[in-house]
DNA sequence: GGCTAATAGTGCAAGAATGCACTCCATGTT
DNA sequence: AACATGGAGTGCATTCTTGCACTATTAGCC
């Protein structure tokens, strides 16, 4: 009855992600028209039925669907968050949703160039993420109570978004945490973490933020 | 009723290959009761049962299948072969081997390590080679005819297998072939072709066998 | 307009992979 | 000797993937 974290669902999970990776490559490479499902069926390796099995249409398999939060994740958030202040727990949340969705700074560039890209596809894009992130909104205020206003529920959200990006973009200068100790390990001060894991980002971000707006 | 060179085939050939290469890993890594079928079943990222659907048993996932030499390929070598000369035409069958089962040498280096490393595994990988080989005399008498002589046969294979085997070990030396002509733009020599498809090395060393013995 | 070719999308049956609950046996423990 | 444990191997129901034949729609062409 229930999905455990087992080798299938796993599977089933690279298998949508692959296909909608594909999907956006051939899509930037030749444009939306510019190749058939036979072509991304060849290209993710599997075979074009799968892709029907996985996605109802062409323009869903090109942008992917979105991520969905594990019910315990939602129910510890609901209940008071991991940490017990609002914030840092959307902050684990979307830590939650980099982690166990594998999502990859290049991934989520490519599929920001496709979607801007492609009018078609970024009506459906922005319907489908505002849809999503009122659904949090909603669990915001299943933890925080109604008095906390939808108002303010949809500031923070947008906050968070923009945090998300800001995260996004790739800044080579600075490490944003504070100084970390006096040990010189990073001497000539690499910036060489193109990789550097996009949920560290993001927190490191999110606590900037916070600074800033304290 | 049918294997064609199919989606399906093909992955089934991939899933075949890449749980036989972790058996070995794990058998050079742990030796052969060192590790259980549940860690191959972890290594090889496919369910337990998956395991026994592929193979028989465990020793039989470590030692892999013989290859299979196509029914169109052994049709026209027993034809008269695609270039009409015996040896060449052997030859081929091996290239087409190499080619289609996608050999690399350290996946055989891996093979020859562990085979020779658990005397277990030798003895029914020897048996198996034998029969193997003693298929492929049958056919070179079903082409040249039963005159030509079972023990020319074998020692005809004999001869292709040191020249299989030379072509294993990996000499950074010389190119085999004569001189390319004059353009130097291998210039310093570089002999960096760790991977030179193993086919064409076996072509090679087969054409300086023949001249040695011609 | 009517034809044809190409491509999106669906239904269905057969083949593969998985999860799980077994059995069997060897080895060690008390 | 009785017993527990661990790992090999099997049977079977469920889910996923594939292949293939089908329909629908659209664009180009005569």
């Amino acid at each position: 009855m229930f999905e455990s974290a087992t080798l299938r669902a796993s599977k089933r999970r690279r298998t949508e992600h692959h296909i909608n990776h594909c999907a956006q490559q051939l899509t930037e490479a030749h444009g939306l028209d510019g190749f058939t499902m036979d072509d991304l069926a060849e290209a993710a390796e599997v075979s074009r039925r799968t892709l029907f099995n996985y996605f109802p249409s062409k323009l869903d398999a090109v942008l992917g669907n979105m991520p969905v939060l594990s019910a315990s994740a939602l129910a510890t958030f609901e209940a008071g968050g991991p940490h017990g202040d609002l914030v840092d727990d959307l902050g684990e949340l979307a830590r939650v949703i980099f982690t166990d969705e594998g999502l990859s700074r290049e991934q989520l560039e490519l599929s920001q160039r496709v979607f801007f890209a492609n009018p078609r596809l970024i009506v459906t894009a922005h319907e489908r993420f505002e849809a999503f992130s009122e659904a949090l909104v909603e669990h915001i205020l299943a933890r925080e109570g109604a008095d906390f206003g939808r108002a303010r529920a949809r500031l923070l959200m947008r906050l968070l978004v923009a945090v998300f990006d800001s995260s996004l973009v790739l800044d080579p200068s600075a490490e944003g945490r504070g100084a970390r100790g006096t040990d010189g390990s990073d001497e000539d001060g690499a910036p060489d973490v193109p990789d550097r894991p996009l949920a560290d980002v993001f927190s490191d971000h999110l606590a900037t933020a916070r600074a800033l707006l304290a």
